[in-house]
RNA sequence: CGGGGAGUGGCGCAGUCUGGUAGCGCGCGCGGUUUGGGACCGUGAGGUCGCAGGUUCGAAUCCUGUCUCCCCGACCA
């Protein structure tokens, strides 16, 4: 993308009405814009970070059999007052309209029971199941106060994915993928090291649930994390009671602010007895479907990521989530200078390498801010200087010092092969 | 929802205490000089001070109400 035709543009002052540093940032270099308290509407670079967030989740969940579909955000009130949690006592984040006959509508918080009565019409027997319907939606939530930039909106982006099974056993097999799929995702987003699976208060049909924690001074969570065992126990449930559970000293462990970033459930029967969701055993009988949630939120890791990986200069976006791999900085318009930038544009773009071609008529200093605010992975600079000696400019953005490397060295470094 | 802070050109701010119809920086237009870490000179465009009442000869400034934003708390992916 060349930057000349990019309607964004990044501003030298942070906004004074956020003081969130992800927010602050975010909308400093032109990613998201602010609608209103806690809603956030994402511009070009802001949604390809976001896509690739949702990319990676999507094909993790897909890898264990995940199938992707696209549930409502209006729901008619019927099948959650069967539920029971049409009830602001129960659910007290709801929105609530109306249709111009004065039907009563609410904007979905979560999907369980629109899901749940629709797969009646696909689950009737054992050799249904189990199914793993997930989705990407906007969850909508009238949270008495957001706070923190995208960490915590009224509005957000959310993969929830629910699972049917036929009983606990076949349940807790999924459940034992889905951790591990989990894992891979934190890994890939590169917050493997910091995220913890992280024991939390369960339900009805088992003792806990488990959340992931990334490690971050800004989380609301408090969490007591196991290194060795790469684990950690949500402040919630910590009791002697808990340890004796996982055979942990408390002297073990150590006390830690974190961000959730996931929450895996499991559900049980509760939906599908309210719901009425069965199944024809294989023995025969009627038996309720066991069920289980699982969500993750990527516009609140867009927002964690943002803030964790920043410095001084601006947002640093790991390779797998940042909105282009080069930043392509060309100093001045000499003919052979656009010649060797143009030239260079084409060839990575040829090759995938996403490229921000900053063909902009700005001067060095701007353009090199831009690269660091922007927190593209690498720095192409082409210049005179790379033209005489026919060399290119490269640096990473948290190297300190760029170096003058060949075609062939850009490549490599790119992972372009010849 | 309780407590605290704040709303003034697109963005960041001063002016409010001590009423006299608005100023600075950035950004933007035009002309020129510049050109490797956010250049400089000149010249312009752009706001009626969140909104609604009230006091006053006169309100960004005083009073009342209201909306919005941020932070702490309570609550949450």
């Amino acid at each position: 993308m060349r930057l000349s035709q990019l309607f964004t543009k990044t501003s030298r002052n942070v906004p004074a009405d956020e003081t969130a540093k992800n927010a602050q940032l975010l909308i400093q270099a032109g990613f998201i814009n602010k609608e209103m308290a806690g809603v956030y509407a994402y511009l070009p670079l802001g949604k390809i970070v976001l896509d690739n967030i949702v990319q990676i989740i999507r094909e993790e969940m897909n890898a264990i059999g995940g199938q992707e579909i696209s549930l409502t955000a209006l729901q008619g009130k019927e099948v959650w007052e069967t539920s029971g949690r049409w009830s602001d006592e129960v659910v007290d984040v709801w929105f609530r309209t109306k249709l111009a006959n004065g039907t009563e509508l609410g904007l979905a918080p979560t999907h369980e029971e629109p899901l749940t009565a629709m797969m009646k019409r696909f689950i009737d027997s054992y050799k249904d199941l189990p199914a793993f319907p997930y989705q990407f939606q906007i969850k909508f939530r009238n949270e008495l106060r957001s706070k923190s930039g995208l960490m915590r909106g009224r509005e957000f982006l959310m993969k929830d994915l629910y699972s049917f099974s036929t009983d606990q056993a076949q349940h807790e097999a999924f459940y034992e993928k889905i951790i591990e799929a989990y894992h891979k995702v934190f890994e890939r987003l590169g917050l493997g090291d910091i995220t913890y699976k992280t024991f939390a208060s369960g339900g009805s049909f088992s003792k806990y649930s488990h959340e992931f924690q990334t490690l971050s001074p800004v989380g609301e969570d408090t969490i007591y994390v196991h290194e060795a065992k790469k684990l950690a126990i949500n402040k919630e449930v910590f009791t002697d009671e808990v340890l004796a559970d996982l055979g942990i000293n408390r002297d073990e462990l150590v006390e830690q602010t974190a961000v959730e970033v996931g929450n895996i459930f499991t559900l049980g029967t509760k939906f599908s007895e309210a719901l009425d969701l069965t199944y024809n055993a294989e023995a025969g009988g009627s038996q309720p479907v066991f069920m289980g949630s699982y969500g993750i939120g990527p516009s609140r890791l867009m927002g964690l990521i943002a803030e964790h990986f920043a410095d001084d200069k601006g947002l640093v976006w790991p390779e797998n989530v940042a909105p282009a791999k080069v930043y392509l900085a060309r100093l001045g318009d000499q003919p052979a200078v656009v010649k060797q930038a143009d030239e260079l544009y084409d060839r990575l773009t040829t090759a995938g390498v996403l490229v921000l071609y900053d063909d902009r008529d700005m001067r060095a200093g701007e353009k090199f801010a831009d690269a660091d605010l922007l927190g593209i992975p690498y720095r192409i600079v082409i210049s005179e200087k790379t033209v005489a000696a026919d060399s290119y400019e490269l640096k990473a953005r948290q190297a300190d010092t760029a170096q003058m490397v060949k075609l062939d060295e850009v490549l490599k470094t790119l992972g372009v092969t010849a």
